[in-house]
DNA sequence: TCCCAGGAGCGCT
DNA sequence: AGCGCTCATGGG
């Protein structure tokens, strides 16, 4: 009666200056993220591993995220993969000490760095995911972004309920490389979004774009030419998914609206920066162009 | 109604 | 290589 069922249990090492609680509060500022889910400080998440559905839940005690499987017993190699997983969604393989020695010499970072200290960038490990969340995301304010996925992974993503809620995972490539511009656009995809889409997911499909092809890239500016010479991966999502996916500190999506709005914000201006402004900033900025704009998105 | 939104591709110089 | 036009639709 009642048995406890005995959990398996997997813990990650965290580094010292990693906030959880910080990085909680930027996974929570979404109302429609339906990859995951934040219930009392716990990270609820749900991946495809071997054509298995697993569920885990993440929480943290000061030095490690602990990670319990409630459903399943993970294999070995399951294991090891959440593990990749977590470690590249919050960047936990970074040494940020020169990031924050830098930031605490720049007038614009300062202030940002002291109120979010410990915040890590919270990425998208999964690289499909990214890439499409980038493209959904271009031009489109985040509301409606975030309507836009919601759609797409309520109707094309696998899931599984547990204690009440419904948990997805992003579609896949098999499914979305099938799908036709009208089904896309049945959701309010535009046409070229859908065509981006659909046709990422079939390049991929095909072994022709994958995270290892980037990193076989020697160069940052020959991962993220090879990145934008696919249709739909223009520099700014070149950017994006090279800090989001691929953790590259160096990644830099200098025309994103949002760093213009934070920087006008910080720096009091009755105007967004110029390009020249942007560029002369971020010459502080250097080597860690991804942790300067993940910071300021986090201050507006 | 108007302007903007976490842009990108394309055609024309 | 750099500029301007077009796409597309919800939010505020």
């Amino acid at each position: 009666m009642n048995e406890k069922v005995q959990l398996s249990q997997l813990s990650i090492p965290t580094p010292q200056d990693f906030s959880f609680a910080e990085c909680l509060k930027h996974l929570m500022k979404p109302e429609q993220e339906w990859l995951y889910r934040v219930i009392d400080n716990s990270i609820y998440k749900l991946l495809k591993m071997d054509d298995e559905l697993i569920l885990f839940i993440i929480e943290w005690q000061p030095g490690n995220i602990i990670v319990k499987f409630p459903l399943t017993q993970p294999s070995t190699i399951q294991v090891k993969k959440v593990t990749t997983f977590i470690s590249e969604w919050f960047d936990l393989e970074k040494d940020l000490r020169d990031f924050y020695e830098l930031a605490n010499n720049d007038p614009i970072l300062r202030p940002i760095v002291q109120s979010y200290y410990g915040l890590r960038i919270v990425g998208i490990p999964h690289f499909f995911e990214a890439i499409s969340w980038a493209i959904i995301g271009q031009q489109i304010n985040l509301t409606f972004a975030y309507t836009l996925k919601k759609r797409l992974v309520e109707k094309y993503g696998e899931s599984l309920e547990y204690e009440g809620n419904k948990y997805y995972v992003f579609p896949s490539l098999e499914i979305v490389a099938s799908l036709t511009v009208e089904d896309l656009k049945l959701l309010q995809f535009s046409a070229r979004k859908a065509e981006y889409i659909i046709g990422i997911a079939q390049l991929i499909l095909q072994g022709k774009l994958s995270k290892d092809l980037v990193l076989k890239q020697k160069t940052f500016e020959q991962k993220h030419l090879f990145l934008t010479s696919i249709r739909g991966i223009g520099p700014w999502t070149a950017d994006y998914v090279l800090m989001k996916s691929l953790q590259e500190p160096t990644a830099f999506p200098i025309s994103d609206v949002g760093l213009h709005n934070a920087l006008k914000k910080q720096l009091n201006l009755d105007r967004k920066p110029t390009m020249a402004e942007l560029k002369e900033l971020a010459m502080n900025w250097e080597g860690w162009q991804a942790y300067a704009t993940f910071y300021l998105w986090r201050s507006l």
